[in-house]
DNA sequence: CATCTCAATACTTTTAAGGTATTAAATAAT
DNA sequence: ATTATTTAATACCTTAAAAGTATTGAGATG
């Protein structure tokens, strides 16, 4: 079977003439009168009745016809849709999102992707560090959301904001009415510090960056993510340091303090990860619109967007 | 695009090896290579990505493989069908009855073609003789079943069987314990004949066979069908000529009665009409089933077929 | 009876698919 | 490091098949 003849056998069967079928084809008669003979002779089919005055479909021509018509689309569809996923703008695209990922850029992020690409599903995995590392080297995902990552050879990353550390305290203690909070004055809170695994992780961070202020933090709790960080210290167990995208959760008898007197380097880093080998179009779009994203951010124009 | 890239590309997805699969189709690798490569030129999408060690698909290419699937599997599906149709194995049979045709030879010859061809949709419409004609030269039936048909140049006629007349009786009558009425003692029944329309009809016949036994039948109404006939005879009407097969319907106060010292020709037939040049398959599947339907009847082995 | 209109046939040209030999790149083995 | 080895890609030639030109044949039309 052979596309063309199935081509050449719909025009012949809307113009019922072979004459005219093959001017609007753009070849001469002969052939298309052998292309005809030969579809007939390969299915043993009968398709048109030759009349003096032309040609009309038998009745198995009349069915060709339908079938020829549903393989056209069907054709068509499926260019369309090839194409369409070699450029990235159809198919499955796997993310992974940690714990309080789920607060701040990456879901308005997710969305301005979505919003480009209506047709690509997006499906959301939560997973720690470690663990989209492993996912991404096995190809169960494409990218992955995460802070403070180290540097790996198989594995690029890219910044996708970065946030402002803030302190979580109780609303009973004295310097709950405080406008911020000194830096160095963290050293006489009991601090609650997350998370328990990967490394480096915030509480690496954290520690270097008391030292560095000259003082070793009083670490009296720790905790898996964030939100249980923060309901303890609603609980009086102490402060809590969160990024500022964490502080959208209010809870009764916390505040979120803004830190004064900082040393350098008082930001986290909100990144995404993928493979260095990942060449896929879906892949190449997901970072343009994150580039995109990043400017449209930093030009604060967000808002009119989302 | 080309079902032979189509095919190509398939199989290359399945091997993931240019060499293989050019194993496979009984071509050399070159050719294959660049029919690939047009492929993906045409689409304007990478569908492999080539290793070292051989040739993966891209996501666009998974999503093409199965497109592809649906593609051969429609077009296999449209030739079987366009063969079938060909047959005359499918498609669709407008086929006109009479009034009482419901009864007797029709039905069973119906079902016996039904069960050879299960795919062909049989549509039955009930018109009179004239009117079977017209829709026959119209297209808009195949085949015409009716009796007493006169030679037409453009429409053949085949019969289906001969069946023996009957008189119906009222019960009341006198004759009604006889087991047969000899055919002269019709002159003695006011009649009740049918059809009104459509000549020749069962009238003109009738007046024929009892002028030729040497008397004039005392016609007394004329009705549209042998059922309204029957049922005027179990009112007292008078007496009603009815092919055997009309006798299933058995209403109180009438019977049936063979006739006895018959002149020849007191059978009537039963035939099928078509047009002249139809030439299609399905006509002929009809015609061809028909004969065969005749053969095993006359062999009395039809009870067990049906 | 000539003429016209179709589709079909005979034969030639052109296109494109297939084949052989070779190259290029990357890995694996010595 | 160097040499096989394996893979796809390229260059060039051959063959098959589709398209073109000219003509024929069959049926309708004036």
């Amino acid at each position: 079977m052979d596309l063309r003849k199935l081509r050449y056998f719909k025009v012949v069967a809307d113009e019922k003439h072979i004459g005219r079928a093959a001017k609007v084809l753009h070849i001469s008669q002969p052939p298309l009168t052998r292309q005809i003979q030969q579809l007939e002779e390969e299915l043993g089919v009968t398709l048109f009745s030759r009349n003096p005055k032309g040609m009309e479909l038998t009745d198995a021509g009349v069915l060709l016809r339908e079938e020829v018509r549903n393989i056209f689309s069907l054709i068509e569809q499926a260019t369309e849709r090839t194409q369409k996923a070699g450029q990235g703008r159809l198919g499955r695209m796997d993310i992974a999102i940690f714990g309080s990922g789920i607060m701040g850029d990456i879901p308005k992020m997710l969305l301005f992707f979505k919003e480009r690409y209506p047709e690509v599903n997006i499906v959301l995995h939560t997973m720690g560090k470690g663990e989209q590392i492993k996912a991404l080297r096995q190809k169960r995902i494409s990218v992955g959301f995460n802070r403070l990552l180290a540097p790996l050879a198989d594995i690029n990353s890219e910044l996708v904001s970065m946030e402002k550390l803030k302190l979580a305290i109780s609303t009973k203690h004295p310097m709950a009415s405080e406008d911020s909070i000194p830096f160095k004055k963290i050293k006489e809170f009991p601090l609650i510090m997350y998370p328990t695994a990967g490394r480096p992780n915030f509480i690496d961070k954290t520690v270097r960056l008391c030292q560095l202020a000259g003082f070793t933090p009083d670490i009296s709790q720790e905790v898996g993510d964030a939100v249980t960080g923060v309901a303890l210290v609603a609980s009086g167990f102490g402060a809590c340091l969160v990024p500022e995208s964490a502080t959208v959760l209010s809870i009764p008898g916390v505040v979120y303090k803004p830190l004064s007197e900082t040393p350098e380097e008082t930001e986290v880093d909100l990144s995404c990860i993928y493979r260095n080998d990942d060449e896929s179009p879906l892949l190449k779009a997901f970072l343009d619109t994150l580039r995109e994203f990043r400017t449209i951010k930093d030009n604060r124009s967000l808002d009119e967007l989302c």
